[in-house]
DNA sequence: CGCTATTTTGACCACGTTCAACCGCTGTGG
DNA sequence: CCACAGCGGTTGAACGTGGTCAAAATAGCG
């Protein structure tokens, strides 16, 4: 598929591209297709071009040396993946495993630098974009410091919710089958203490589950668990 | 003083700027003298311009709603400070609070964004900046969410050592007058548990303290105590 | 020299992790 | 067709880290 037809969806990064990189772009991108498990690349590799989502569910994690798993984020359809690695010029800090067969562009990191160096409007639109991440994690690492556990995961819920959520008449539908363990993994904790938070949850109606499914039904009272 | 001496020192950000640039920069920007207790900018603000570190030390934290403060760094001559908001386009996410007697420049908004704008090497060095960071921000947060108080706290004296520290044949001296409160706001803790953790360190032989001073006295036993 | 802020120490307690056992479901092989 | 292994989820109990509270010691400072 071509990118100017592509371009169309996702964050609108590319958008304001002109017709010749748009073309450049196409012939130097490629396209694939990945199944749940499979990953894009692996802390510690060398980094060789940008990833950019056209459908599918992400898993960005960072391991420890105990083997601890942190999970950076989920990236969803329009989303670029480990640009970070590619700007900095370090080898990738995270892994990218997809939880959700996905469709993934690559492009060539040469392509992608000379498209930045050449085209100042989209290089801004990726300043901002990580200016903005930063300033999410540098949040996310303040609530880590000083939230309980039960603050974290209504917190969480929020936020998927957000970025992966359906809305619907009964409440909203977070779109990802994520395990206990999963779950665990984005709030620093562990499976006992999620599913400990999830009953609890659902006994206070702030949600439910439908196949594995978390509908969130009561976002104030989320919020206010959140300690917002 | 002019820019163009000033920028030889520092992290090099403004270094290749030509002639015409750098006098256009001279005319816009303003230096100030802030003493401790003194801030540059208050979370929730909105951002005016980049402030430049050419001498002192200036502590950016966070504020949450429960006014638990959690530090995000400690920034020193020829730190950029407050980019992330102006790039972002938001308010400041944090505060900035001098901490030791500083001179520091300020670049207007449309200055600097004029800048960047129209000399992309700058631009991408401070992209590059900005994706170190982050990458630095989510391991930090991967830290915090699986590693004890102790492992932390060894962490956070290594980085302040890297950052701030002075070699000597005793050690590296912290540069920085910390009080135990402090110290516990970088590393999401009580200032008790810090406390206690100074007088086991010292009782180890992994630091001392010299009026105040934090002195690593055992580098590789702190690296070993912050389980890397 | 008194007043305040910071540091220190001790005691207590709660949150949340860890360990262990068990359930329910699914898939696999005898 | 049933037995059994394997996996995710669930529950209970025990323990430990580290936060909180209170009070004393020390250091700064006008």
């Amino acid at each position: 598929m071509p990118c100017a037809q592509c371009n169309k969806r996702g964050d609108g990064v590319f958008c304001t591209l002109p017709e010749n990189t748009l073309s450049h772009l196409d012939a130097s991108k490629s396209a694939h297709q990945y199944e749940t498990g499979q990953t894009l690349f692996h802390q510690g590799n060398d980094a060789y071009g940008l990833y950019y989502i056209q459908a599918g569910k992400i898993k960005i994690y960072e391991t420890d040396n105990e083997g601890n798993q942190q999970i950076i984020k989920i990236s969803g359809e329009g989303d670029m993946v480990g640009y970070d690695a590619l700007l900095s010029n370090t080898p990738h800090p995270n892994t990218a495993e997809v939880i959700e067969a996905s469709k993934v562009c690559f492009i060539p990191k040469s392509t992608f630098l000379q498209l930045i160096s050449e085209h100042a409007p989209t290089h801004f639109k990726i300043t901002q974009q990580i200016a903005r991440e930063l300033s999410e994690a540098q949040h996310r690492l303040t609530q880590m410091a000083h939230k309980n556990v039960r603050e974290r995961f209504a917190e969480v819920l929020l936020r998927l919710g957000e970025k992966h959520g359906l809305k619907t008449a009964q409440g909203t539908i977070i779109q990802l089958h994520l395990s206990r363990q999963t779950l665990a993994e984005f709030i620093g904790s562990s499976q006992e203490s999620v599913i400990r938070l999830v009953t609890e949850f659902k006994r206070d109606e702030l949600i439910t589950e439908d196949e594995h499914f978390i509908i969130l039904i009561n976002m104030p009272g989320l919020i206010k668990t959140s300690g917002a």
